[in-house]
DNA sequence: ATAAATTTCATACTTTAGTATGAGTGCCTT
DNA sequence: AAGGCACTCATACTAAAGTATGAAATTTAT
């Protein structure tokens, strides 16, 4: 948010320059008005440009984003966490058990709670959940 | 690709009749050369950002869209198809059956079928597959 | 340091999922 | 009309997935 203000700040200084340094080369005359006007159009598309990108990255970036505070406050630990991240990615739980280094009844134990902290039956109905709650990535 | 071709001739047009305008206009002396430049620089924003969102879209809708070529590729039935997307949605085949109102042995024909297409273990690593050849949506 | 939460594991069981096989029906094409 | 394809269904399995319970070890927090 901080690095926003900062950018828009610069521009409003830049774009304020911009008008002055162009009033006074059409008054000097060292320039054609022509060049000063393509100057600025250029100027401005690329600022339309880069705002734009901005305003979108926003908009597109929370769903790619993983809500932290959601997962704390669905009661995850990093583990049952760690779970449901290799469940999405289609893993078995031998699999699971495989890649923690730990058994498949441990791994049963904490797919059961996943399910029941997120009201999932089976997990691919957790793997929708997850999505939707944005606590997991596509 | 026409409809692109279209719109950026007339942005050429439009931009040739602002530079002619903006001159006459200057020599003229009915306008201030801020205003104008105000003018030029707030259209060439518009054009900007205008012009930003159309590639941003083309490179962003693709992963949304579902590429139908490779379901036939891949030679997934309609009926399998549907089967493949209520199992993204996390439904049991039972739930499955009852909203395609068939048995339940129908639908594990299904899943066993779109399991052997997607070359899949697991309907969870189906989901991931299907998501991956971009034939399902998230 | 002690309580609370997390992680681990096992056993026993129930429920889904998934495979294999065979077969009937309807539709479209040649 | 006959063959191919998609859809349907059933039976009989095997293999996973998920539940319940209990318990020990470890970590974290108060």
């Amino acid at each position: 948010m901080k690095k926003t203000i900062f950018i828009f700040s610069a521009l409003v200084v830049a774009i304020l320059i911009l008008f002055q340094l162009s009033k006074y080369r059409i008054i000097v005359g060292d320039s054609s008005t022509e060049t000063i006007i393509a100057i600025i159009a250029v100027i401005f598309f690329i600022i339309g440009v880069v705002i734009n990108k901005r305003v979108l990255y926003n908009k597109i970036s929370p769903s790619q984003k993983i809500n932290h505070k959601k997962i704390k406050t669905l009661g995850l630990s990093k583990r049952e966490y760690e779970v449901l991240c290799l469940i999405a990615m289609g893993l078995s739980n031998r699999e699971i058990a495989e890649k923690l280094f730990v058994s498949e009844s441990t791994i049963k134990t904490h797919v059961s709670n996943v399910l029941a902290k997120l009201d999932a039956k089976r997990r691919t109905q957790a793997i929708q959940i997850a999505k939707e709650l944005e606590i997991i990535t596509f």
